[in-house]
RNA sequence: GCGCCUGUAGCUCAAUAGGAUAGAGCAUCUGCCUUCUAAGCAGAGGGUUGCGCGUUCAAGUCGCGCCAGGCGCACCA
């Protein structure tokens, strides 16, 4: 596994580093050019001093290691100081015919070790639909998930409901507006509350009016809440628990949370309000949590429920969440450590807003105004592969822009067909070379037959899997996999073009297969952990 | 005013802990279907990485200062 190379390099130059009584750090990464061999250290630089300039130093520790690393380096070059290692083919071909043999398993590799790792994403208050900023967190929350869980972290996907609060008063006293209005009487929404046509489709299902104060907001609460549902099962995306707000206020743990900080005496009272102590953790100012009308804030709420994700043992806690909570933060991890939980394992990933473009026209969104492209649309304008895909592989930072016209018109030229195109073609040469009477039971495979340009650069690439994956969970970029796979996906398409895979050499045939077979596995793999569908044909 | 994010090819974006000559796709131009799916392939052009200083053997990447855009800065959620 590339892992594996990549720690026995470490290894051999942290001990011949002992020799220059000088502990430096230094790194051993993939290289970026051809000539410079598989991975490139630069731990001559490091080490290097007025009378060993780095040129020099590089020899030196060439000379130390090449005996070390016999059967994995076919060479090792020194150029400018840098030292490069060309690793040996056989280890490709080796990988690869280990993934034909044991399927994805053989690409699993344990880093999460079983730790318990809590997800929050979407959490989209329950007052109107899912928006393309939700899409995006969606798509990405889910694909973390499933890279996080595949790489042995214990995942739990969770989903925080608003249901609690003003908001929701807000949205009762629209959809009451609206019920009225398709009666004819008139009834004004209230200034700050939803315009969004969404409520009066919801109104024309009320059949009868209940006598119950809340009958309106759990009208619109229960319908918004289906549809939020149902949008996400149609984007792939599911969850494993849904946590209401409500509840805490219900079984008093807010209350009691709030006494526990009472207690730790970060709680005090002014101006006829309780107020939380969070400048103590870093925060600009403290926070109100018990309003003057005796109401709790939203961050009260918060606190209890991030008691209870404390409480249920995970030993990271995930927030994603859009810009517009960024101010929030401290208060959250102010939050956490006040309950005893390591701030360094409280993490907030923010991801960035899309800019809808209708042409040049930029739409602006106001889910109260009830203007905006809900999740819904896009999907059935766009397609949920191509929605997805445009979301994951650019990275939560980037603010991007997403234009409608073009994503409409350029359909079939998004990239994710792209992928998608190259594995239907992989099966699809599986399937004809079964027809043609290759099948792979008891056959002894002569991989050293793929060795020409494209076959090694397939090989290496899928060889890279383990990197890219392990880099995915060091930085959460999720972007990287789905680049990745658009490199390997083209690499294929290129190598498919110029050499037949199924053809009338027997031995080179079924060299190939098992090539195919491996790209395939890694497709298959790659898609599922991007949530991105299988098509049988194109 | 303060905080976070962004600024890279005409457009949309990459570039692992700072590494060697900054890469893709789209768009543009030129070619390729009698053989495993042309939603494909081969080739070409396209750059002062917003600006300036600094740190370093080495800066798109780090620091400081500007400029521009996005989002926040509630007893809303």
């Amino acid at each position: 596994m590339r892992s594996d190379v990549k720690d026995k390099i470490e290894k051999t130059l942290k001990k011949i580093i002992k020799d220059f009584k000088k502990d430096v750090d230094f790194v051993v990464l993939p290289s970026e050019k051809e000539e410079f061999g598989d991975f490139y250290t630069n731990i001559s630089f490091k080490l290097a001093d007025k009378e060993n300039p780095p040129q020099k130093l590089a020899e030196i520790i060439k000379q130390k290691i090449s005996s070390d690393l016999k059967g994995i380096i076919k060479k090792i070059e020194t150029k400018n100081g840098f030292i490069n290692f060309f690793i040996d083919e056989d280890i490709y071909r080796e990988n690869i015919l280990k993934i034909f043999q044991n399927g994805k398993e053989y690409l699993k590799e344990n880093i999460g070790n079983g730790k318990k790792i809590l997800i929050e994403f979407v959490s989209a208050n329950p007052t109107g639909p899912l928006t393309i900023a939700h899409g995006r967190q969606a798509a990405y929350g889910e694909s973390l998930s499933r890279i996080l869980k595949f790489s042995n972290f214990d995942v739990t996907k969770e989903y925080y409901i608003n249901d609690a609060g003003r908001q929701m008063e807000l949205l009762g006293e629209s959809l009451k507006a609206r019920y009225y209005q398709l009666k004819g009487i008139e009834y004004e929404i209230p200034e700050d509350g939803y315009f969004g046509d969404y409520l009066i489709d919801i109104a024309k299902k009320i059949k009868e009016v209940k006598d119950d104060k809340n009958f309106f907001i759990e009208f619109a609460f229960n319908e918004i809440l289906q549809d939020i549902k149902k949008d996400l099962k149609s984007f792939g995306v599911s969850f494993d628990n849904w946590v209401k707000e409500s509840e805490f206020i219900k079984n008093k743990e807010v209350e009691n949370v709030l006494n526990i900080l009472k207690n730790k005496n970060l709680i005090y009272e002014k101006e006829g309000s309780l107020w939380f102590k969070t400048t103590v953790f870093g925060d600009d100012k403290d926070r109100v949590v018990v309003k003057k009308d005796k109401t709790y804030t939203y961050l009260a709420t918060d606190i209890a429920y991030h008691k209870y994700k404390i409480e249920r043992n995970f030993e990271v806690i995930i927030n994603i969440v859009g810009p517009d909570h960024h101010g929030y933060i401290p208060r959250l991890k102010a939050s956490v450590t006040s309950l005893g939980f390591n701030p360094n394992n409280f993490i907030v990933l923010i991801v960035q807003l899309t800019t809808l473009y209708r042409g040049k026209e930029k739409l602006r969104m106001s889910t109260r105004k009830g203007q905006f492209i809900t999740l819904r649309q896009l999907i059935d304008e766009i397609g949920a592969d191509a929605t997805k895909f445009f979301f994951l592989f650019r990275k939560i930072d980037s603010h991007l822009d997403f234009d409608i016209e073009v994503a409409k018109k350029q359909s079939s030229e998004n990239p994710v067909y792209y992928l998608q195109y190259a594995y239907v073609r992989l099966k699809h040469v599986i399937e004809f070379a079964k027809e043609k009477g290759y099948e792979f039971e008891g056959e002894q495979f002569q991989i050293d037959l793929l060795n020409n340009e494209e076959e090694i650069e397939l090989m290496k690439r899928i060889w890279k899997f383990n990197e890219i994956i392990n880099n995915v969970v060091k930085t959460y970029g999720v972007h990287l996999l789905a680049e990745y796979l658009l490199d390997i996906s083209k690499l294929f398409h290129s190598y498919y073009q110029k050499y037949r895979i199924v053809g009338d050499e027997k031995e080179l045939t079924y060299a190939r297969l098992v090539l195919i077979k491996s790209l395939l596995v890694v497709f298959e793999l790659s898609l599922n952990l991007l949530n991105i569908s299988l098509p049988e044909r194109m």
